[in-house]
DNA sequence: CCGATTTCTTACAAATTTCTTACGAAGGGA
DNA sequence: TCCCTTCGTAAGAAATTTGTAAGAAATCGG
């Protein structure tokens, strides 16, 4: 899973502390910074993927901080304010950013607002251009809707076996180990001698394949691991 | 590319200033009223192609300035509110609107559906227009009237269940889980072990299915989410 | 052809996920 | 205020998936 860089604003050490061991818990890096323009300064030297913002700091604050980035960037930004300050005023003067979240917060939901987030800048932000649907021979499948075809027919995969097919498929023609597919699947270290991705490997062949003993698309590649024909 | 020119009518000026710099960015004409009235008297002199419309202002708020509009145009409105709103009370009230969005909005969100709405009324563009009207094997959608027909039959559901509906209705085929239907509709953090959605997909279900233990249009995707079939 | 290794196959129990129902709280309208 | 509707939670039931274990079959090097 990749890191995320996250910094975090505000002029209270101790807020901007507990913050970072939220963070950290969830395996992400944290910059730190007391004022705006440190954060902005920060901003330009490191590759950040998400700001989080206290309105009330000295110098430049977090909405003109909030202009100053929103120039140049389209970071996802997420702004602290107390709970004190007319909420009214503070929504209006969010704008520019993307949540926002009165103090004192509940740490639950800042990570969680945090990695909603960060799942919405890099699922549908400037990444993306991977392509919804693939096809071998006759076998397609689609990403959005979590389907699998053969010759027009839909076939229907359990979770974990649409994930194997989708990882095999969308490299198709390399082959992965079984540690590798365990890994990649289940996002968990492969202990030696689990029996588990064969058993998958044997369902999902059951379902795509006409003749599961002769395999079409799902191949075993001796001693190595399994991989789907180009 | 033509140049539109967009209306926007807030009373807090930091949120109409905000909202030009996104549209101008994007290549866009603005204007901006400070209530309804103000509005109105806009819209009649210039040749505007798309409205902006904050629910909570002095004089004529939001709703009222739809109405007033709707009298006589047709034109893509969008209507903005705070989260903290009753969204029950959003949803009737915002008939009328093409679209609308939660305070604090994110500001490519704003700019998507903006262009999304300004392309659909000029009919230009390469993408499909988003109809007002949803069908899918007899189970129609009408975005406008927020209502639903099952073989002609009325069906009458809760703010709610028709925004879950929607959100389903309109990417029909994709498959959303849990979480994501959760942050969309609630427009807040989920929390894991919630049974809300699952609850609200029951009692959907009950009102358009003929039978709800073998759903035919919400369906369930083991481990993954609900999808309409397409 | 043999033994060692690797993969396949099957069945079953455990774990997970979804469904269903009921109930109390909250809010709007009469 | 009282009634009605909607909403969220909890808890148990039902459905589906998943992992394990154990033996069979296939493959490979020699």
């Amino acid at each position: 899973m990749q890191k995320y860089n996250v910094l975090v604003a505000d002029d209270e050490p101790e807020i901007r502390d507990a913050i970072e061991i939220y963070l950290k818990n969830e395996n992400m890096n944290v910059f730190k910074a007391s004022h705006g323009l440190e954060a902005l300064d920060i901003l330009e030297k490191e590759d950040i993927h998400l700001i989080i913002l206290d309105v009330m700091m000295p110098g430049l604050d977090g909405i003109q901080t909030t202009f100053k980035i929103r120039e140049s960037r389209n970071i996802p930004i997420l702004m602290l304010s107390a709970k004190s300050e007319d909420t009214d005023k503070i929504l209006g003067l969010t704008v520019g950013a993307d949540d926002y979240l009165c103090k004192p917060f509940n740490p639950l939901e800042l990570t969680a607002r945090v990695k909603s987030q960060l799942r919405r800048y890099t699922h549908l932000g400037p990444y993306k251009a991977t392509e919804d649907e693939i096809e071998v021979r006759g076998l397609v499948l689609n990403k959005r809707s979590k389907t699998v075809f053969v010759d027009q027919e839909e076939v229907r995969l359990t979770a974990t076996e649409y994930r194997i097919l989708e990882l095999l498929i969308e490299h198709r023609g390399r082959v992965f180990s079984i540690e590798e597919i365990y890994e990649k699947v289940w996002k968990e270290p492969y202990f030696n001698g689990e029996n588990t991705v064969a058993v998958h490997v044997r369902r999902i062949r059951e379902k795509i394949e006409i003749n599961p003993r002769e395999p079409k698309y799902l191949k075993v590649v001796w001693g190595i691991g399994y991989k789907i024909e180009k």
